[in-house]
RNA sequence: GGAUCUUUGGCAGAGUUGGUCGAAUGCACCGGUCUUGAAAACCGGCGAGGUAACCCCUCCCAGGGUUCGAAUCCCUGAGGGUCCA
């Protein structure tokens, strides 16, 4: 959530209106929200004094019925003032409740850095890593590869759920059980302290990291309780502390895990139906940090490069390329993509993602850190480490060979080796 | 699944005839005295959120109820313990 209290303030609020603006929020809606956060506090004042009173005469009370005083009269005054802070109570309640929902549906506000832009067109390019391979026959895209092989089923997918499911077998399955372990050894070697964490959370959990309210239709969720299947292990792993005020010395507090993730994927029909790009279900090992406003920049730094060393370990051309306004999440502040070569397509397609949610995530989530002897909001980052079927897409076009066989990256041979 | 007990500040742990209780006490923590320094001892401070801040409001697992007034009584739910199945 956007800091409210810059709305109190004329210059601040200027600030904090352009910057949403550039993030095409609608402007009578930034307007909107001023006014409502002013009438809630007009709201709280009025309850604050009556409930004021009534604590004040409540005491009295007390004090009435120790000397033994004659209550009608006051019990007539508190009674009446009763009935004043019931209608209180419920304008405050109101007023709270629309200011809420207007401002869990605003997005975090994009850093002066991030360029303009409606859509991926206006990402900017960082920089290249390694050079992509060159072929002496036309290289052929994953799927092909991988059925020829018979790494992936994806009939088998589809006949046990829907569309946007498969299956591994052999030594598809073992490569990715191999990537994600030694994406974990990887980055624990970074510092990342390993978790492992439910892949069912409640609301609560949701609204912290800004999936909801906002976008349910993207969520899978459970029938007979108020649990969702997590779209990605940052939400579980970020609301491990939801509601703590965390110590300094703790920060930056660094996590790395695995889980799968699930996404219906709800905008995306028609795109990317064939293989495994795009998948209900799929295996992503995830880097999360939590830090103070003075580390955030370099422990994104530390969390971009971890993510870049991983694909060059694994010998797999990439760009880092910095979002615009428009390909920005909901609750990132800035985000660089890590685009991975696919010889099969002849493009690079995301593979990870790093954002700085600044304080966005932390302010809904109300995770903050004594700094000295103020609570101050935590900087939230996450990002993935790799997600681990593009991973191994990209390995298979990668490492392809004329005949349809592929070579395995040198780096996971140690995870493939049997040791019994 | 049934019965019963329990849930308090960073931790431990008082507080259940409802009323100056946001809450004793101990530990931890912070500041000071003492000491070459540290420890011990002694003195003082010390829960959280809202507010720029005070007064003030809110918070004793969560939600609801009774009452002028609830940590304290009632109901529901969740977590934990014990006993039965």
């Amino acid at each position: 959530m956007i800091d409210l209290k810059l709305l109190h303030n004329d210059d601040a609020f200027a600030e904090l209106k352009r910057k949403l603006l550039r993030k095409g929020v609608d402007a009578t809606l930034i307007e909107e929200l001023r006014l409502k956060n002013e009438e809630l506090k007009v709201a709280k004042i009025d309850y604050e004094t009556l409930q004021a009173a009534q604590n004040s005469m409540s005491k009295e009370f007390g004090i009435y019925k120790k000397e033994g005083k004659d209550v009608t009269e006051l019990k007539a005054k508190v009674d009446a003032n009763k009935l004043k802070i019931a209608d209180a109570i419920e304008i405050q309640r109101l007023k709270q409740e629309e200011l809420e929902t207007l401002a869990m549906a605003i997005p975090n506000t994009p850093d002066d850095s991030v360029p303009d832009g409606e859509d991926e067109e206006s990402n900017i390019e960082i920089k290249k890593v390694l050079t992509p391979p060159t072929f002496s026959f036309t290289p052929k895209e994953h799927w092909e590869l991988a059925e020829q092989n018979g790494w992936i089923d994806f009939e088998r997918g589809v006949k046990l759920a829907t569309s946007r499911f498969s299956v591994s077998f052999g030594m598809g399955a073992r490569l990715e059980r191999a990537l994600i372990n030694f994406m974990l050894d990887f980055n624990r070697s970074r510092g990342f302290e390993e978790v492992s964490v439910p892949a069912l959370v409640n609301r609560a959990a949701l609204e912290g990291t800004g999936q909801l309210p906002k976008f349910e239709e993207d969520l899978y969720k459970v029938q007979d309780q108020e649990l969702f299947l997590i779209p990605t292990a940052e939400v579980p792993v970020t609301n491990l502390y939801q509601d703590e005020i965390l110590k300094e010395s703790d920060l930056p507090l660094k996590h790395t895990a695995y889980t799968s993730c699930f996404r219906k994927e709800a905008g995306a029909a028609g795109r990317d139906t064939r293989g495994m790009i795009r998948q209900h279900q799929f295996h992503k090992v995830e880097l999360v940090s939590l830090t103070t406003p003075e580390q955030s920049e370099a422990v994104f730094d530390e969390m971009v490069s971890c993510a870049s060393d991983l694909l060059t370990a694994l010998e797999l051309p990439h760009r880092l390329v910095t979002l615009c306004t428009g390909d920005l999440g909901f609750g990132a502040a800035y985000t660089v993509d890590l685009e991975v070569w696919l010889p099969g397509q002849n493009t690079y397609r995301e593979i990870s993602s790093v954002s700085n949610t600044r304080d966005f995530q932390a302010r809904r989530a109300k995770i903050r850190y004594k700094d000295g002897k103020k609570n101050t909001m935590v900087h939230t980052l996450n990002g993935s480490s790799l997600a681990v079927g593009r991973t191994l897409v990209a390995i298979m076009e990668n490492f392809q060979n004329e005949d349809g066989s592929i070579r395995i990256p040198k780096v996971l041979e140690p995870y493939l080796t049997p040791h019994f």
